[in-house]
DNA sequence: AGGACGGCGTTTTTT
DNA sequence: ACGCCGTCCT
């Protein structure tokens, strides 16, 4: 509690919102002066908190609801913050600046564009734009864009904005020998490029912010006013952009909140700063740290796996969670030959689940990397089995609606050249590669936009006459329906420019398969239209919220990676694909080491903390992974998990080595867990049939030397190199130097 | 302007 | 193994 008392400690009878929170909740939602940081847990009652909290300050009067700053993530978050807190207050919720870091930071630079050299109009780019932008830079610098493609430079100009750089800004140690060591010249061009454009990219949202606040006091302190009281969603998630943001916003009140779980911190590699949410108490000093502990989603089992799980982590901030509830199922473990069987597995649970009286939309598969819904997909097919995968291309990602946007775009923002570029021959009108550069030549030479250098262009001989006419009318036209922005509804004007534009007939004559569907996706889009007040609202909205509101109808497994799966909840959870190198994904620990490792056993831990009352994990013995065949070793994870809370089942031949083989330390041990027992089942030794790999050879440990010749079901014949615990290094004949598990192999 | 071919990459992706 | 992208050829 901080120094002044709040007069509802005095109260005889506290409001009705604060007795349904558990006593950390309420302490949560009562600490509302000073910094303070909610440790919440998965299935805690976050929202639940934050919305209370909210409620409350207002309650108290302590602020107007323009007053308050609560800021999220996804959109996801703000729409369901928004609802709940409507139901708590009512139409005051209006009037909070409640959105996700970049639409708040979108709303504060469109009052402000011009400190920066913006427009308020400005454009907000999808990536890929910012790819074609890259692109022209680098090839105009003569970089070969074989050795550092645009996403790779790309990459690098993000990661600086996510730590909030400006080029001038890059430490001149990390000026890295990217791009043959101009990266940050590139990095110049791109930022130059993109003023030039009238145009933001995503990190720019932030960055602009950042930087009037700092050569600007007194916008700074306009908002460090406004905002009496601050609130974050998932600060685990903060890059360091946004704590900047944050912090500076803060300053002068310092109410601020942050609510968040460090265990649940998964996006390192987009610019997430595990460091902001650890560091809390040291970047404001006197901060109230409350835990959220009690969980009121999974059962005992099923949090005592995740639990055991995380604490192999090392550097958290710590927390236990608990529950109320009953026992329930032990969590599921079960060891298959390929994805084949583990898809044939999963599909045969989830019939047994339906036919039990499960919804399927209580049911979730959620996998490590994206190709793994494949397998399931096909499997789902075959039984019948209705599913959606979550997370796939997205609507505004869609060829004909950026076509169409781009077109909408450059009626609202003339100096949009990577629109106009993209619609100046789509449809086809004659107008070639030859044209644009020679529009890009004088645009480029004169400081010009696109259009602009079109209007000169088409007004001397420089074209031939035949794109000159085309160009000419291209124009035009652009300029007609530029005139009627403010005459016609924009739905209107939407429609008759997909019409004029000649865009709707070149998918009428389109003969392909997918050509109908796109033209009722641009029905969709005029339509979606409507919805907004006018053109410039609507591409705000588009930018930002790049989801749509897809239907949620249908009684349908979902199928999704981990990543998508955090937020959500399901009552039961299949988590297949727990294999070495797969998860924790190889590439993760190879480029991060142990903090990607770490991040991976995050991943875990969403995912299992998904499950309201069912885990079932599962691993393959055998993965085919871009087109080779890798013989799997179970993942460590699988080991880390405690047997006390594990339901263990297993193919033959498969099960029992793998769980014979555990990471301890930076070794592969072999450790025997059946003398304890499988909680009773004798699944795990059943005789082998169909798998003579997997037969006697294997329980003959140690059974193997370098130069022993061995066979293999899927490599075929080989020549021991080298023998590790219960790994060998094989040369293969066909298949080439592998790492196999002893188990699968025997003596040829 | 459109098709064929070759080369490369292939984890995750809230905005 | 496969698909996508970019280039080159017609």
């Amino acid at each position: 509690m901080t120094e002044t008392e709040l007069p509802l400690s005095y109260s005889p009878a506290a409001p009705a919102y604060l007795a349904a929170l558990n006593d950390a909740q309420r302490r949560a939602v009562e600490a509302v002066d000073g910094p303070v940081l909610v440790l919440a847990g998965a299935g805690t009652g976050k929202t639940r908190v934050l919305t209370t909290r909210l409620a409350h300050i207002l309650a108290l009067r302590r602020a107007f609801p323009s007053q308050l700053l609560a800021v999220t993530f996804t959109n996801r978050a703000a729409r369901e913050m928004r609802e709940r807190l409507e139901k708590m207050i009512g139409p005051d919720a209006d009037g909070l600046w409640l959105g996700t870091f970049h639409s708040l930071a979108a709303r504060i630079l469109r009052r402000h564009a011009e400190l920066v050299g913006l427009k308020s109009n400005f454009t907000i780019l999808d990536t890929d734009d910012q790819l074609r932008l890259v692109k022209q830079i680098a090839l105009a610098e003569k970089i070969d864009d074989r050795r550092w493609p645009a996403r790779v430079l790309l990459g690098a100009f993000e990661r600086w904005k996510d730590r909030g750089l400006t080029p001038d800004k890059v430490p001149v140690g990390e000026q890295s020998d990217l791009a043959g060591g101009r990266i940050v010249e590139l990095f110049r061009q791109y930022q130059e490029r993109l003023l030039a454009l009238n145009a933001a990219d995503f990190g720019d949202l932030l960055l602009h912010n950042l930087t009037f606040f700092t050569n600007r006091p007194e916008v700074l302190s306009e908002y460090q006013r406004r905002f009496r009281y601050i609130l974050v969603d998932e600060y685990q998630d903060t890059n360091v952009a946004q704590y900047l943001w944050l912090r500076l916003l803060a300053q002068a009140h310092r109410n601020l909140c942050c609510v968040g779980d460090d265990d649940q911190s998964i996006y390192s590699w987009r610019g997430a700063e595990i460091g902001n949410i650890l560091r809390f108490e040291k970047d404001f000093p006197g901060a109230e740290v409350i835990r959220l502990e009690q969980n009121y989603r999974s059962t005992p089992h099923i949090l005592a796996a995740a639990s055991a799980l995380i604490a192999k982590n090392q550097g958290r901030l710590g927390k236990t969670l608990w529950t109320e509830e009953n026992a329930g199922e032990k969590i599921a473990l079960r060891g298959v030959w390929d994805a084949e069987e583990e898809a044939r597995w999963v599909g045969d649970e989830v019939e047994t689940l339906q036919r039990k009286g499960e919804r399927l939309s209580q049911i979730a598969i959620l996998v490590r990397a994206g190709f793994q819904t494949r397998e399931f997909e096909e499997r789902f097919i075959t039984l019948g089995v209705p599913y959606r995968v979550v997370g796939g291309p997205r609507f505004y990602e869609r060829q004909e609606i950026r076509d169409a946007l781009a077109y909408l775009r450059l009626i609202n923002q003339p100096a949009d050249d990577l629109a106009f570029e993209r619609v100046i021959n789509t449809p086809r009108r004659g107008i070639g590669t030859t044209t644009v550069q020679s529009l890009h030549a004088l645009a480029r030479a004169q400081r010009m936009t696109l259009v602009e250098a079109a209007s000169r262009l088409i007004e001397t001989d420089e074209l031939k006459p035949a794109a000159r006419k085309a160009l000419g009318g291209f124009l035009m036209t652009l300029d007609r329906w530029r005139g009627l922005v403010d005459t016609i509804p924009h739905t209107e004007l939407a429609a008759l420019m997909l019409d004029e534009s000649g865009y709707t007939a070149m998918w009428q004559a389109d003969k392909s398969a997918d050509a109908p569907g796109r033209l009722e996706n641009l029905k969709e889009l005029v339509v979606a239209m409507a919805e907004f007040e006018n053109l410039g609202g609507f591409l705000e909205h588009v930018s930002l919220v790049m989801e749509t509101a897809i239907a949620n109808n249908g009684d349908m497994v979902s199928l999704m990676t981990l990543h998508s799966a955090k937020g959500l909840e399901f009552d039961i959870v299949f988590l297949p694909g727990w294999e070495e190198g797969l998860f924790p994904s190889q590439r993760s620990m190879d480029e991060l080491g142990t903090p990607g490792l770490e991040e991976e056993r995050r991943l875990a831990y969403v995912g299992i903390t998904r499950a309201r009352r069912r885990a079932l994990i599962s691993f393959a013995a055998n993965r085919r992974i871009h087109g080779q065949w890798l013989s799997a070793i179970p993942s460590r994870f699988v080991a880390e998990l405690p047997q006390d809370h594990m339901d263990v089942a297993a193919d033959p031949g498969l099960y029992p080595r793998a769980m014979e083989t555990s990471r301890v330390g930076n070794q592969w041990q072999k450790r025997d867990f059946r003398p304890q027992g499988f909680g009773g089942r004798a699944a795990p030794l059943i005789e082998a049939k169909g798998f003579p790999v997997a037969g006697r050879e294997v329980h003959k440990v140690g059974g193997f030397k370098p130069g022993d010749r061995v066979f293999h079901q899927k490599f075929g014949y080989g020549t021991v190199q080298r023998v590790e615990d219960n790994k060998l290094a094989i040369d293969f004949e066909k298949a080439g130097d592998k790492m196999v598990m002893d188990s699968f192999v025997e003596k040829a």
